[in-house]
DNA sequence: GTTGACTCTCACATCCATGTGAAGGTCTAG
DNA sequence: CTAGACCTTCACATGGATGTGAGAGTCAAC
């Protein structure tokens, strides 16, 4: 598919897959024309990278996650040993983060609660 | 107390306490000669503003919330009640983002498990 | 007094995912 | 053949918390 579909499957910006492949995220095909064609299975990678994203992930570092992932199914399989110590790393950042997100939150709601007697 | 003693014991830089008065965050007395003068209440004041702003509230927001809220002990109590749809608005963004973090957590796991066996 | 640590203001830099726009090529339907 | 939608590359903008540095004033200790 071009960019414009996987685009609109995905609610990324093409734009933003240009950024992506340009971070070494999706390496799509290129037609005789120059446009970009992706395959199916970047639907999902894209949704990953999302994910991923979301959750303070660098783009560099989403590069070295991504090539270790292989589709189960719904699930992932991986191979990557010499990766663990920064996936580790990047896991207890994310539990920092709930954590921290979880007392803000609490904040908020004893506020809230406070405010609406 | 003066900024370096606050900036020691809060663990933020100076700079950053001025800009969270520049913000509407803070607002410390002035020493004849310019220098500011924090309160004590400054301390716990300014632990308020890291866990809001680690959250992801603007500071915009948080000026808005934190004349809101009194001390009660080690909680806090509010009544601010035009703030509610914002205060609910945000919790919920918070929800989200924590919702977001446990996919992303959920999928280095996943990763990390099937890598080390 | 003088030195050195601390403070002041102001301004410019950084990060990095994301937006926007210009100038131009490609494809498809009529 | 042509119009319009889609694509290409390139470059510059943005936001918001944070760093850094310059130039100058303040204060405490010796």
């Amino acid at each position: 598919m071009r960019i414009g579909e996987l685009a609109g499957r995905t609610g990324v910006s093409p734009r933003l897959l240009r950024y992506y492949e340009e971070q070494g995220l999706l390496r799509p095909r290129r037609r005789p024309s120059g446009y970009r064609e992706y395959g199916e299975g970047d639907v999902e990678r894209v949704r990953r990278i999302r994910v991923l994203l979301s959750a303070g992930l660098p783009t560099t570092t989403i590069a070295d996650v991504l090539p270790c992932t292989v589709d189960v199914g719904d699930g992932l399989a991986a191979a990557c040993p010499g990766l663990l110590p920064e996936l580790r790393r990047e896991r207890d950042r994310i539990s920092r983060s709930i954590t921290d997100l979880s007392t803000a939150r609490t904040m908020l709601d004893t506020i809230i609660g406070a405010t609406s007697h």
